[in-house]
DNA sequence: ACCATACGAATGGGTCACCCATTTAATTAG
DNA sequence: CTAATTAAATGGGTGACCCATTCGTATGGT
């Protein structure tokens, strides 16, 4: 099979070009595109080709667009948010369940936690127990939000994958558990047992991961999601519409 | 908070719009939109911004836009494609490893084995035992072309992620053959031998799947998956670089 | 009557020449 | 010296226009 007649479509050879130089270093984040009159100049296009690509490039995440002088299309640090939104809309087309994502953490958590327990150095297990410090004010803190210590109790989550200096585990906890926060946020979690529950767990873990103890770090971590699972499945019992998708479905 | 002076951008706003319709149903897949034209008239504004708005739907795979009359662009069925491709971008963002890759693939592989064995049907079966004949006749035909084998085992393990009937687990594991297939293919499986013993690794996981053996088929995965890396790190030995990341970048 | 070729209409892809709103820096008035 | 004004560069947006692709249809030769 040779190539059509040329390149398929313009917007996407600039698409292909732009991304590559990303891709391999040539473009780092912070750096500034030309301007889109320059780089029409330097490929030899329309302008709206040119924005077509960069649009693109925007719905990627790859890329920022500001306005005024010296505004224009700055790299930008990779993200999960794009995977995220797109999860997100997979839940809303109905493809993708909380079931899914349960069952999809359950079978990353607890390899994340023992990996954790067998790498950690002194530093991590201060983090991690500054972490704790901080769910546990959340906890007792006359302002009670139950939203402020699920969000501690991810940064937890997500130190235990940093901490295995593993890359891949860090973004794709990262994406499970932003996307679970995007949809269920204000479902769960009214009740104050729950969260001391989930505080206990999280201390438990942490203090495993302390003594180096991967097989009880993995053992608490499943039974800790597990509990979470639940818990999340009784909260959303009545509504039968899984939360209407009222996140704001588009913003890469 | 209210509004800014108007919605934002024009295409954003045809974007939410028709991302709305495609979300609650008025739009279903296989339906067609208006012609860019016709769009034009509907939304009362100019044809680049309704075709930078198209274009987004398209990246996202929402929609896709076909060429010639009584072409035009035409909803489609949701797919984990683009989370895919986004997950692949953000690895090669990431300076991933092969190590990386090869860790967190011994971490999920199992676990989708066992689940596969518990879940699969009589066709699912089947299926399997065919991807084995085609892996088959690529190791004895006398075309023998290492990459087509190798195509064939990622196949085979994407076919394990989609018995689970979790497509989280199918999209992740299609972004780590694809990351992995990218970055390495060129490298490997010269000799018959490797190639064998792989073939051999596949049919007895595909057997303890059809057993319904899910111990058997997490233990089969993994030694599968821990030779296959060490084979790997033994055949890059003398490339300091990692192979650049010479894959064609885009495609969603 | 049949089939092949030619034509034309509708579509998406692409280009050009503009204009507008926003933003920043330089300039000027007080 | 400060504040208001202006000018320039940028992204956002528009309309008219042309091209390549892909059909259905008409035409013409057998």
């Amino acid at each position: 099979m040779f190539r059509k007649t040329q390149h398929n479509r313009v917007f996407q050879d600039l698409v292909d070009q732009i991304q590559a130089a990303i891709l391999d270093g040539r473009l780092k984040p912070g750096d500034k595109l030309p301007s889109q009159r320059d780089l029409v100049d330097m490929f030899q296009t329309s302008r709206a080709s040119i924005r077509e690509a960069l649009r693109v490039l925007e719905q990627k995440g790859l890329i920022e667009v500001k306005l005024g002088v010296s505004g224009g299309a700055v790299i930008k640090t990779a993200g999960t948010e794009s995977i995220t939104a797109d999860l997100t809309l997979l839940m809303q087309q109905q493809q993708v369940s909380f079931d899914h994502l349960a069952e999809f953490r359950e079978s990353i958590e607890g390899d994340v936690a023992a990996m954790a327990a067998r790498k950690a150095a002194p530093s991590d297990i201060a983090r991690l127990e500054d972490i704790l410090v901080q769910a546990e004010a959340c906890l007792k803190g006359d302002d009670h939000t139950p939203y402020d210590f699920i969000r501690m109790d991810i940064r937890l989550h997500i130190a235990l994958a940093e901490i295995t200096g593993n890359p891949v585990f860090v973004a794709v906890m990262k994406m499970i558990h932003e996307t679970i926060l995007g949809f269920y946020d204000r479902f769960t979690f009214r009740r104050r047992v729950v969260l001391e529950e989930n505080y206990r767990d999280l201390g438990a873990i942490v203090a495993a991961v302390k003594a180096g103890q991967s097989d009880k770090a993995k053992k608490l971590a499943l039974g800790h999601v597990g509990r979470f699972n639940r818990h999340m499945k009784n909260a959303s019992h009545g509504t039968e519409t899984p939360s209407p998708p009222n996140r704001r479905a588009t913003q890469n």
